[in-house]
DNA sequence: GTCTATACGCTGATAGAC
DNA sequence: GTCTATCAGCGTATAGAC
């Protein structure tokens, strides 16, 4: 492994093409279905190279994943209590279905994880992901209470989002092939925001 | 592998055992990150013994995914033409929860391969899939074209009830974490009729 | 810092006794 | 029909030459 003191240009240019490239393989393969090997390869090092970088492929899964995590909460974390209601749900909407389409790899990776039932995540899910959770759904629990917006179940309306916006990242191939020539990402938008306005709109 | 002529009671039985075992342990860890010995264990049958029943682990795979497909579009082609419009797309909403409560099993088997790209059913997308998709949103459109529904892209409306619905199966795991003792499924149905009533009702 | 060679466990699959 | 024994190949990881 490399020295703790200085990373060379070579170090760094390789740690980061070996990230690079287990994003790449992970959220193609999941976790148990890659290999050193392909990473490796997608990499331009040998496999034994690989591991002098790192020293396992857990450790690569768990850099990645720490830095996945890291950004991939703040479209949430930026829903601001002291905005208009409607316009800050839609703008976040909006964020997380833009992540869909220029981080899809990211979304598959977290969706690779959760749909096996997030052995390596369970952690995260009950402690950052939950507070951040618990406060934004009162956030929301606040703007209904004020007839800001409709009412509707805080959470669910939260993984309505996050199922909407990911599905376009996570379900890519077949929602591409049922498209054929249409790019999904230019209908999204605009049917995302009607839905949710039609949703929250007071008086609805 | 047992003759073609009598399926004995204790074949019968232990196929299906095979089957139900492989569904569990396929849908937990993808097709690459499940081992035959996992599933052997599950269904109370040694390795070798399994391998009596089925030539090879990709065997058992597809024949479990013949058999998923043949039901997992049920919901949509019941979708009536001469039923009434916004009912049929919210009885079928309801139905596809109920498969995602019922068959959360099904649901990540299926998502686990679109999330991997799919390499095992890009035919079957493309071809019966596609087909029926190119029907089923003719059909929306000709209800929309009538002003029973308002307009939206049809194809997205479908992405989206598939999306919302097998959220529940597929991301199961982070619903209920971040849920605690709330059962998901009290309060989804009705979140979801009402999400579909207030984005398609007419002169919303 | 990077390579070749290799140890070693696990996985899919088969042979052959019972 | 079911078991024990076993094989070949792959996958992670390490040792040691350069």
């Amino acid at each position: 492994m490399p020295k703790d003191r200085s990373p060379t240009r070579i170090q760094k240019k390789n740690r980061a093409a070996i990230l690079e490239a287990a994003l790449d393989v992970f959220s193609t393969h999941g976790f148990r279905g890659s290999t050193v090997d392909q990473i490796a390869k997608a990499a331009g090092l040998s496999k034994p190279n690989l591991l002098y970088y790192f020293p396992s492929k857990e450790a690569i899964f768990n850099e990645l994943m720490a830095e996945l995590l890291g950004t991939w909460l703040d479209p949430l974390r930026a829903l601001d209590p002291e905005g208009e209601p409607l316009e800050e749900i839609l703008a976040y909407v909006q964020r997380k279905l833009q992540m869909s389409r220029d981080f899809p790899r990211e979304s598959r990776l977290y969706a690779n994880e959760i749909v096996q039932g997030a052995p390596r995540l369970h952690e995260v899910i009950a402690g950052d992901l939950s507070d951040l959770v618990e406060e934004k759904a009162q956030l929301l629990q606040s703007w209904m209470d004020a007839g800001k917006i409709n009412r509707a179940h805080p959470k669910h309306l939260l993984f309505s989002i996050w199922s909407l916006t990911q599905h376009y990242a996570d379900f890519d191939v077949q929602v591409r092939t049922l498209m054929g020539e249409e790019d999904p990402f230019d209908a999204a938008p605009e049917y995302l925001e009607t839905l949710y306005r039609r949703m929250l709109t007071p008086k609805g």
